[in-house]
DNA sequence: CAATATTGGAAAGTGATACTCTCCAAAAGT
DNA sequence: ACTTTTGGAGAGTATCACTTTCCAATATTG
């Protein structure tokens, strides 16, 4: 097919399939003369996973970009691609006060969880703690264990729910259920805490959305 | 206090306060002549909050003005507060498919959970869910029960969580949470996906982080 | 065969976001 | 008297994610 078919079927105008192109996140099209360039159901499936990760994971293009190269990496381990995935995904260097990684590693040893120790989530998740302290609300030990244990629930699912068959596969679905699994997460946390609200504090009439 | 003092006490640039001052993210301190004003404790934290939304919740400064108006928002009852916290943290019209809709609405029905039938969560979740679709990896039932249960325990526990007394602290507790918890949550289950693909894989050395 | 349309490719332009810098005159400190 | 600081405003900057404009080389259509 050619660029205006390949756009038809994803929805994403020429421009952006050519900046897409430019930025190396589409591999080139076969070139078929000076003036034109083939295109196949793989370049579809790309494009459809870089607008999936962008609108619904909510990831700029460099974070797609890290993360694309992580699905083509072929000759990694599975458990490997899971950790280039979130490395791909984070920020490389966060910056957190000695306090809470001492706080985030004793928990992870606690409930015995087998993490890279130089994960960029331990950073992350103490960076987070720091900026609950200095806003005057520490997190309380026993709603961090609460989401610790709820965070186990999900991450154990979403790793027995990956396809043990092919591995292109299994990579790609790696990749998509970590980036678009947080907003479904998320989004189902704030039902839940609207549905716990609406138990504690009563409702007279629904909640006012301005 | 004058804005240099102020500046030191949140290590946010002077500059940078002006810009704040001018978008109406932080109320003007009290003049003392043409060319003095005065800020005191509530400008610090308010200063700190904007941070803290900022960068560890990653928002956006229009998401940060809308939270700061539900927090300011003096007159409606804690389940309002809630709502009005949700509206201003995400975008007010996301496009879902019917299907998901329904899908999302059928689940929601299941575990008798009562949420705002406006709410944007349903739209965002079901907009998630179609885009998992398009990308050919549709979201489990069993595993989207799995994150419903994770949601709940989490949702639960942060409204439990909340301060009871003073409302303007409750108020406060509320957005803090919702903005900050997520990324908190988010960390935890790359974490545990890390530790469940150690066991499902296993691991002859540890992930290699790009 | 002529007229029109489409293509790949590159460069320049756009609009939003979040600052950051420069300038100013009035006032405060020394 | 002189240096520093302040509030305020305007302009400038960097990044991001496109979008527009241009081109010459083909393809398609009549």
């Amino acid at each position: 097919m050619w660029i205006a078919e390949l756009s038809r079927q994803t929805d994403v105008p020429v421009a952006t399939i050519k900046y897409y192109l430019r930025e190396g996140l589409l591999p080139a099209g076969e070139s078929v003369g000076a003036t034109r360039a083939r295109y196949d159901e793989s370049h579809v499936r790309r494009l459809r996973l870089i607008r999936a990760l962008v609108e619904a994971g909510g990831l700029s293009l460099a974070r797609v970009r890290g993360v694309l190269a992580a699905v083509d990496e072929e000759s990694q381990q599975m458990h490997a691609v899971l950790g280039a995935a979130h490395g791909a995904l984070l920020p490389e260097s966060i910056e957190a006060s000695t306090g809470s990684l001492e706080r985030v590693d004793e928990l992870l040893a606690d409930h015995g969880w087998k993490v890279h120790e130089r994960s960029p989530d331990r950073a992350l998740l103490a960076n987070a703690l720091d900026a609950l302290d200095r806003v005057g609300h520490p997190l309380d030990s026993t709603l961090l264990d609460s989401y610790l244990m709820a965070a186990e629930q999900v991450g154990d699912a979403d790793v027995a729910h990956l396809p043990a068959g092919d591995r292109a596969q299994a990579v790609e679905a790696t990749v998509i259920i970590t980036a678009l699994g947080g907003p479904v997460l998320l989004a189902l946390r704030r039902l839940a805490q609207q549905n716990a609200s609406a138990r504690r504090y009563g409702v007279v009439r629904g909640p006012v959305c301005p």
